[in-house]
DNA sequence: CCCTGATTCGC
DNA sequence: GCGAATCAGG
């Protein structure tokens, strides 16, 4: 990936709106946060309010230098669609946005059992598919386990806006 | 566990 | 200059 001028500016500017650097990378497509973080630091833009303290870094001697030894990671294929649009590029693409019908060409939910209320248990997802008010509405239904009262992926749907609330402080 | 930014360092 | 790995913190 090449950074070029509009996405160096886009990257600027998602920054200084405060989007996280996983969030501008999700946007500009192709890059990881990393890459964004970076580059950021690069370009002597770093500090932006407070996100993180800047704690005593100091650890990091061991290197065993014995190889080029880096990255075990496998290239990523990555489909980037950077549209670059100089305006209000506010993002928002949520994964589960509409659960109201689930299209076949739609790769979020998993799979979807559409539990009816009175079929749910202890042990399955209390995600809600769709409207409650609706005809359609369904629970996902899925294994739910004991971390909480959705399922594995449904957490992580449910509890990442929480975390990211938490750090407004 | 998830996330965040910060830093280092091989390329 | 770039970014993956790693770190440190919430």
């Amino acid at each position: 990936m090449n950074w070029t001028d509009e996405r160096v500016e886009t990257l600027k500017k998602l920054w200084a709106e405060g989007l996280s650097a996983s969030q501008i990378a999700a946007q500009l497509g192709g890059v990881s946060r990393n890459a964004v973080i970076g580059k950021v630091h690069r370009l002597k833009l770093s500090s932006r309010g407070r996100a993180t303290s800047q704690r005593t870094r100091q650890k990091k001697p061991p290197q065993p230098g014995t190889t080029t030894t880096r990255r075990p990671r496998n290239t990523r294929p990555m489909t980037a669609t950077v549209g670059a649009t100089a305006l209000q590029a506010q993002f928002e693409e949520e994964p589960v946005a509409r659960t109201y019908l689930q299209p076949v060409g739609n790769v979020v939910v998993p799979i979807s059992r559409k539990l009816e209320l009175t079929q749910l248990t202890e042990m399955t997802c209390k995600w809600p598919n769709g409207d409650p008010l609706s005809d359609d509405f369904s629970f996902c239904g899925n294994e739910a386990g004991e971390s909480g009262p959705y399922c594995g992926y449904h957490s992580r749907l449910a509890y990442q806006p929480a975390s990211e609330r938490r750090r407004s402080r």
